[in-house]
DNA sequence: ATTCAGAACTGAATAGGTTCATCTTGCTAG
DNA sequence: CTAGCAAGATGAACCTATTCAGTTCTGAAT
């Protein structure tokens, strides 16, 4: 508690400085690097600070925790699959099922590119940290759900579905069994994603099937 | 690596004779309260072990690890919403959204007996480690589809639902949206249960709502 | 140039979950 | 009895994420 501390480094301070302002962009750089060459557990922060020339704690300064850092590593380059739902909305294809179907898969499979193991990272952390994750880590938080509402409006006004379909109510399923699916996928109850999008499917037709007007 | 160790404790080795066998019960006990008083994270297991009479590395001959223990602490003594499942489903309530929306909530509420934070904690370790504790480690796995299944057959056969209602695509979506419901509970979109309560019963309507005949 | 406040960085110290070589105990056979 | 052994218990060492007191850098104001 009082003991003497040796507060000077043995080596000299220094900074390169053309290095100066993509420290963070090395960090998750490296860090992407570790952890799908190694896989997380078995990255330590001392490894990707190592590796990005940077001290322990100046990870830190950059991001809250390791999970945060993964994070960042799986949403860097995101988007298109939001530019590919607009687009689904906007001109839909006839088939209201067909139509429901494309643009959750589009989501889900936009998260595809990154392994499933760093996944169920982040979906442990967000569950243990809701605050710090965002509760919807996945799924682009409430848009998704207004893509689905703008969809479906759309398809009732176009008289592909049942006037009488409450739209809030389905919109709101349909999210719920695509964050499900999509736990599911992380978690291994499907092993592959046409798995799932199998199953998705026969649940979408199964809500949006039944608005269809006869 | 090399180096001596001291390898003999300095106190006598002992086990209290009286409470051999309920080691493992002593310890759960022990998480039990120390969890519920001080949360799970400021739980040690150090301090576990010593609440238990017991050393910190009986606690891993016993439980894989702190998460696994936490996972004993919640499910010791359920099977009552078991029982209370299985009688919706031996005598539904006439009207078939209530008998679904009633077999859901039964198995909901049985959870919320314990702490949110706790539950977020079994969450997230289920998430990271599907294996070590069930893919489904609430909703009493695969059984709760069973009773879904079991269920929306009887209100088919006795015409209280639409004939041609797929009911394997129902119990599915009906399952998913529960098993998304309670995360979300846990996750804390919803600050309680009723207000979980309240989103599932729109959902239930909507889906079950659709398959009456007219 | 010099000063200085605040931002950014640093790495040794901390803390707590997990492992493992070693020790006890209970049981069975001789 | 007692020797031998498997099962179970033990706690110090280990490993890493995280913290934090102290150091260095930066850019603006003098």
């Amino acid at each position: 508690m009082v003991d003497v501390k040796k507060s000077t480094p043995d080596a000299p301070y220094r900074v390169l400085p053309a290095k100066k302002k993509r420290r963070e962009a090395r960090i998750v750089a490296a860090a992407a690097d570790l952890f799908s060459a190694n896989g997380y557990e078995a990255t330590s922060i001392e490894a990707i600070a190592r590796h990005s020339d940077v001290a322990v704690g100046t990870v830190y300064n950059y991001f809250q925790n390791k999970p945060a850092l993964l994070m960042r590593v799986l949403t860097a380059g995101r988007s298109d699959s939001v530019d590919a739902s607009i687009a689904i909305v906007d001109n839909p294809p006839d088939d209201p099922v067909e139509a429901v179907y494309r643009l959750v898969l589009t989501q889900m499979t936009g998260a595809t590119r990154h392994d499933k193991g760093l996944w169920r990272v982040i979906h442990g952390a967000a569950a243990v940290e809701p605050e710090a994750f965002g509760r919807d880590y996945f799924l682009g938080k409430e848009q998704f759900k207004d893509f689905i509402v703008e969809l479906l409006a759309k398809l009732r006004d176009q008289g592909r579905i049942d006037r009488a379909t409450n739209v809030d109510a389905a919109a709101m399923t349909i999210k719920f069994v695509a964050s499900e699916t999509f736990r599911r996928y992380v978690v291994d109850h499907y092993k592959t994603i046409d798995e799932a999008a199998a199953d998705l499917r026969s649940m979408i037709e199964f809500i949006v099937g039944r608005t269809q007007q006869g």
